[in-house]
DNA sequence: AGTTGATATGAGTGCTTGCTTATATATGAT
DNA sequence: ATCATATATAAGCAAGCACTCATATCAACT
């Protein structure tokens, strides 16, 4: 039907979705491509133990990232740190985006957060 | 804290959410750089007139895309057409990592996924 | 062996979200 | 006006998922 996609869409969905939280991705973008303890990334991203912990168990069920380690330490690395650059790439297409939006902000998914008791 | 990133976050994971469904990357997909008409989407996608409506109206809402009417047809297209090239980046990097890892695939996020009732 | 610091795991909770069923709106033709 | 076709909206439900609290593991030191 077409010459890439297709067939893999589940898998970059899948991805997609890895990388659709906020704190995830802040985790990703602070390892960088070199190697972060877990005490660092807690210290860098300002988040408790458990949720960085938390975040960190998805990343590596997901073999997204390797561990190595040094003592009582556990240094976390990206498997493949071409997706930095991917990154990047989306980010600055973020950036443009948002100068074009009429709200000057993306909007997230369902409807009904519209209406809903516009929390927050 | 470093030259890029950092301050997008938010929008970023917000832009991911959105593309983290394979049906609607499967629409994203099918739109591709040129315009389709939500007839021509559910044709194409397989999926049910109400729920093609459904995920049209996340990516309007996130301003994703522009519609057009022509008759009784709207025809929808990408604000910017650069996402799709992204797609194809993100897309291959995805091909590349299948290779690579020891599942063969993708795996999802959290971990209580793995213990409840293997659904599907 | 006991303690401390570093990290992981498990259960529970509430918001999120993809999907369906039913219904509405809009356009064009008769 | 009525009808058929194209598309959108609303309400409800079940599952997903981010987060927290409590507890466990593991390494280094005493």
């Amino acid at each position: 039907m077409d010459q890439v996609g297709m067939n893999n869409i589940d898998q970059v969905a899948r991805l997609f979705k890895i990388l659709s939280d906020a704190n995830r991705l802040k985790i990703i973008f602070i390892i960088g491509k070199n190697k972060r303890s877990v005490s660092e990334l807690i210290n860098e991203t300002g988040l408790s133990q458990t949720l960085v912990s938390f975040h960190l168990k998805v990343l590596r069920d997901s073999e997204m990232v390797d561990t190595e380690r040094k003592g009582p330490f556990i240094y976390y690395r990206l498997k493949n740190t071409g997706l930095v650059d991917l990154l990047y790439a989306f980010n600055q297409y973020a950036v443009n985006r948002k100068e074009e939006m009429e709200t000057g902000m993306l909007w997230p998914c369902p409807p009904w957060f519209v209406k809903k008791t516009s929390k927050r």
